[in-house]
RNA sequence: GGCCCCAUCGUUUAGCGGCCUAGGACACCGCCCUCUCACGGCGGCAGCAGGGGUUCAAAUCCCCUUGGGGUCACCA
């Protein structure tokens, strides 16, 4: 059986580098945005910064079932909230608007009339099930799919076929031949001939499906190199059979290259799952990653600056950025890890910066208004930097700084704090009053502070610092951990620092 | 099942033939600092999946085995 168009794989791969290089983001609107859709999103983003090539961001929702409005407004809410900006596509434009894949089915209409008048795609009549009884009856194992078997159908059958009341679906004439490339990050792979069958690439009702409208914008939109996750490693070989034909039928010039970035997975040997809570980007937002430190974070998921240095910005990180040095192997999402990249992200924060992304976090908790009071903005500007050090994530802020906001009679002593106590509690916070009691106004400062009680608790007393100090610290806070005790009470200030020992004492 | 990908401490990663008695980070465990908690400093625990080759020399190259994952749709 001679077909009419070559055999063999002849259009060329990309060979563009620098400024020439064009990737692209190209997620379908479906449910919450994904950490490892965001990674990708990242990768892209970097390599675009570093070759100094051009980011495209392009929509995929050619599934009117599952593709959402809401789920769009997520990804964009995503990408805007790290900073990942794109050059081209939806909401900037750009050469080959429109860059919603629902608004191009013109194009996809032009494109298919060209490859099935280059021969490259035909016309399928046959079911699922009578393909299923082809292949029993020849003995042909079942899991082999479709047996080509359509490709030199006579206008005679074809209108037989018609006649039955059928209409086609198209199959891409995949070319019998091994299928190579050299993966970016894996290097040359090859799926011999016959791995997979003539494919569909448009349904009988003319709606053309994923297996021809990613490869078609990616060849209209000029792509240079498609970095994206490793489930689509084993549909590389069709859509470079896909770019061939469309090279034969003079739409496309090139073959991108391709680079398969590694799973992310969970715990143990399984993908992280949608379900899993930390795979969705906004349970990280949530719990107060700040995005440089979800960035960092995402980058060090297959891929790292240094052998030792894992704590890096993002102007580091495009100009270090490469795929060929992304790592093959799975990566594991580990929130540890994760966390403590985020703390240390949120330490080289400015003290000024560090106070104003915790007021979202504040507000959510409810210690503070939909608009911060002078008295609230006086109190977070002395006690941001008592805390900076001792988070993680933003969120820890408002169960630390709680006492700052709240009035004595809102202070509820925690049970982990009153199991600490020493059994001289009483006489400790009594002896205390009586030191800051004597302290002026306007001499309640920190260091004034410190001095009044460590003369009267440990030199006085006789109490270690630890035992002394315990008990006013639960006092002030309701709580066992607290931010620095005299800053804290400094914050508090004299009359709300005595008001809340005695009411501690008359409770003990 | 066919095809494809992957394989270094608990986790992640450095290592691209000799700098390796295998380095870093997170986690964990000590100690120091210290008003709690953190931060910071110091120290510790712990790994090349197994077997064959190639080579003067292998964590590094090749093959096999084992293990894990993916993919085989008229979803994307």
């Amino acid at each position: 059986m001679t077909s009419p168009i070559s055999a063999a794989i002849t259009a060329p791969f990309s060979t563009a580098t620098g400024a020439d290089v064009k990737v692209r983001f190209c997620p379908s609107p479906t449910g919450l945005p994904h950490v490892g859709l965001i990674r990708t999103a990242l990768f892209n983003w970097a390599y675009a910064r570093h070759t100094g090539g051009t980011f495209l961001f392009r929509i995929e929702d050619t599934d009117a079932e599952r593709d959402s409005e809401e789920s769009f407004e997520m990804i964009l809410d995503a990408l805007g909230w790290l900073g990942l900006n794109w050059d081209e596509g939806v909401g900037v434009g750009g050469p080959a608007e429109p860059y919603r894949q629902s608004e191009r089915k013109h194009i996809y209409e032009e494109i298919i009339a060209k490859l099935k008048a280059s021969g490259h795609i035909y016309e399928s009549y046959l079911t699922g099930e009578e393909i299923d009884a082809r292949n029993e009856a020849a003995g042909r194992p079942k899991q082999l799919g479709y047996d080509n078997s359509e490709r030199d159908l006579t206008e005679d059958q074809k209108a037989a076929y018609r006649a039955e009341g059928r209409s086609p679906a198209l199959r891409l004439r995949v070319p019998d031949v091994d299928i190579s490339f050299t993966d970016l990050v894996r290097g040359e792979i090859t799926f011999p001939t016959g791995s997979f069958p003539d494919f569909v690439v448009v349904r009988p009702n003319g709606q053309p499906l994923y297996t021809l409208v990613n490869p078609v914008d990616d060849a209209l939109m000029g792509v240079t190199h498609v970095l994206r996750g490793e489930d689509l490693l084993s549909s590389t070989p069709r859509q470079i059979a896909l770019y061939n034909a469309m090279y034969q039928a003079g739409i496309t010039q090139f073959i991108p290259q391709f680079g398969h970035l590694p799973y992310v997975m969970g715990e143990g040997t399984k993908k992280l799952s949608k379900r899993d809570p930390e795979a969705n980007l906004f349970h990280h937002r949530d719990r107060g990653f700040i995005p440089e430190g979800l960035l960092n974070y995402l980058a060090l998921l297959g891929w790292g600056l240094s052998a030792d240095q894992d704590i890096f910005t993002l102007d580091e990180l495009t100009a270090a950025f490469d795929v060929a040095n992304v790592n093959p192997n799975p990566a594991r999402f580990d929130q540890k890890k994760a966390d403590a990249i985020n703390a240390a992200h949120i330490r080289k924060l400015t003290a000024e910066d560090f106070k104003s992304r915790l007021v979202p976090y504040l507000q959510s908790a409810g210690l503070i208004g939909a608009s911060l009071t002078e008295a609230e903005d006086a109190i977070l500007t002395e006690a941001a930097p008592l805390i900076q050090e001792r988070i993680t994530v933003l969120s820890e802020a408002a169960p630390m700084l709680g006492f700052l906001y709240k009035s004595a009679n809102e202070i509820v002593v925690e049970d982990d704090a009153k199991a600490g106590m020493p059994a001289n509690t009483r006489q400790i916070i009594d002896a205390a009053i009586v030191a800051l009691d004597s302290l002026s106004e306007a001499d309640f400062k920190t260091e004034a502070i410190q001095e009044a009680l460590q003369s009267a608790l440990i030199d006085g007393l006789g109490e270690k610092p630890r035992n002394a100090f315990g008990p006013l610290r639960t006092g002030i806070s309701g709580r066992r951990i607290s931010p620095p005790l005299f800053e804290s009470m400094q914050i508090l200030g004299k009359a709300e620092t005595l008001t809340r020992l005695q009411q501690f004492a008359e409770a003990n």
